[in-house]
DNA sequence: AATTGACAGTTACGTTTGTAACCATATCGA
DNA sequence: TCGATATGGTTACAAACGTAACTGTCAATT
């Protein structure tokens, strides 16, 4: 009927494709531990640098303020992280993760561990491969088209 | 703090790349003809392939029969879309474009063109084949592991 | 000191989503 | 021919989201 095919359209492709190998990895963290995404990332941004502020944990997880607010508090509810003020600034907390979120934490990168193990077998070490450097290609015109 | 590293995690990675590549051209769609991206989606298939009943359009586009249902609602609510019953089977539903809904649909095409162009020159042609062929690896393992 | 503007984080509100239940119709098997 | 089961599509409900407005605090200017 036309010569435009959105299975040709790389948004489109994009998006198919993040769906379904985040969604697996969704999936384990949501059914195992009731965790959402912002949940996850939030976790993983204090596990892996340590403490951080809200503000700093959305700029490392590509994150608006809300979802990390909701985030934050969701943590907190379950006791996987705590705020502490900053003394000088009294707008600033800065977030930690207790001993329960850290084993958590801990618990949750050998999921994600296993699951890039099984994603290298999935689409094997070319595909994954050119993946990654088209990723690169990507997050290098996300850097220069910084709004 | 931990040799886990987010921002190596390949879904973390796809999920904000297309985030940004989807976002992107959606904002075009939504500011110019307040369209989402399910509805986007269901005119890009059905003015692509023509005629199609609601579940060919879901399996086509990768989305769920309560988006498809939704996103063709609207459509015909904006006349872009008219639907006709199937004769042997009354469960059965014929989509298709009116006139006003192709001619929507041929601006759009003609938009996703222009952006295509655009991420060829933000990309480079480098990551641009490397983005592809890595995405072809994930959609091939989208056959195997098909649920 | 008082005013202004910027910034950290939260909250309210309307929209979009996913899950599951649902209706209507069709098909299969006894 | 009847009952069970499957299928196409819709709807109800709760959860998640984005936008924008908000609170509280700080810094700069006067």
């Amino acid at each position: 009927m036309d010569d435009f095919d959105l299975e040709q359209f790389l948004p489109f492709r994009l998006n198919r494709a993040a769906e379904f190998i985040a969604l697996r990895f969704a999936a384990a963290y949501k059914a195992e531990y009731g965790l959402t995404r912002p949940e996850w990332r939030t976790l993983a941004a204090l596990g892996s640098s340590g403490r951080m502020t809200a503000t700093e944990v959305g700029v490392h997880s590509t994150m608006h303020k809300t979802k990390v607010s909701r985030a934050v508090f969701a943590l907190e509810e379950r006791r996987w992280l705590k705020r502490t003020q900053h003394e000088d600034d009294r707008r600033v907390e800065h977030l930690e993760l207790t001993a329960a979120g850290i084993k958590a934490y801990q618990e949750l990168t050998r999921l994600a561990r296993a699951y890039s193990a099984e994603l290298e077998k999935l689409l094997g070490s070319d595909g994954l491969q050119a993946l990654s450097s088209g990723l690169t290609a990507v997050e290098n015109a996300m850097v220069k088209r910084r709004r």
